[in-house]
DNA sequence: CTTTTTGCAAATGATTTGCATTAAC
DNA sequence: GTTAATGCAAATCATTTGCAAAAAG
């Protein structure tokens, strides 16, 4: 069990007594089938697409509940609208300086130190992950073909 | 050599053929001397009070810059204005769940099979930092008051 | 039936842009 | 003198909010 995420999110909302309505099972089940990060546009376009009428608010509603959920995670991307990522098992990111995009990568690491010291500072962690600034292989590509 | 950040910006300035005006020259020293992270806005308010008149879209443009000459980092703030680290050292930072705020941490972090997997994916890394993601002291005291 | 959720339209707030003036070099 | 940088006002864009109508439990 834990696989079907309607499923899932309609036993939430009942045990918070709020309401399973199709617009969010739809929303999460299509956030769920992503095949990787979307703004919450692109979400809302790609759930206009099996139903028709749904509204950006409820886009928006919809995620915020969601990641309250732990159902998707929210990630700010630096100088754009942020990105929802349907995966919440333990992984890292690497964001590309050039163009923006945020990729997935998986690995672990160690952060015992950082979260000890991170309790120490009366600070109670979550979780943890790595952001690895840099250049994309599409950007790379790009700019060595500029410098040429 | 490289304590003085006006001097440090007005080299680099000088080596892109930009201008070192007081503006900017402002702004940078005021950033390196922040107690802390800060939004465009406050750095504005702690500028003006040295030099009136400093306009924000000059503070947005000037920290631009800035970031890309390596001398702040942006960090992208969830569900707010995006603040600015005058620290471009190695650190890793903890995102409060509750307030939005985001503290320093040090530690070493074993990122090495990350960043193995980034380069194998094409990917360039500059840097890696740590995102903590929890609930802070004060937020852990609010709560612990709001749920007795 | 009652209360939550929706969709719409408008508001908000951070950041950016266009343009004439001013100041670096 | 030339060209880049400033300040201002207005534009842009993501996200949020207020509210009446619709739908869930």
């Amino acid at each position: 069990m834990g696989t079907d995420v309607a499923a899932d999110l309609h036993r939430a909302l009942r045990d918070r007594g709020q309401r399973a309505t199709p617009q969010r099972l739809m929303i999460a089940s299509t956030v769920s089938s992503l095949p990787g990060h979307a703004t919450a546009e692109q979400i809302h376009g790609a759930v206009a697409e099996r139903m028709p009428g749904v509204s950006l608010p409820t886009v928006y509603a919809t995620l915020e509940l969601l990641e309250e959920l732990g159902l998707v995670r929210r990630l700010a991307s630096p100088g754009g609208s942020a990105v929802y990522d349907p995966r919440t098992d333990a992984h890292h990111h690497l964001v590309c300086r050039g163009c923006g995009r945020i990729a997935d990568v998986d690995g672990v690491v160690d952060d015992t130190v950082v979260l000890q010291a991170a309790r120490h500072a009366g600070f109670a962690p979550d979780d943890a992950q790595l952001v690895v600034r840099g250049l994309c292989a599409d950007c790379r590509a790009a700019g060595a073909a500029g410098a040429a």
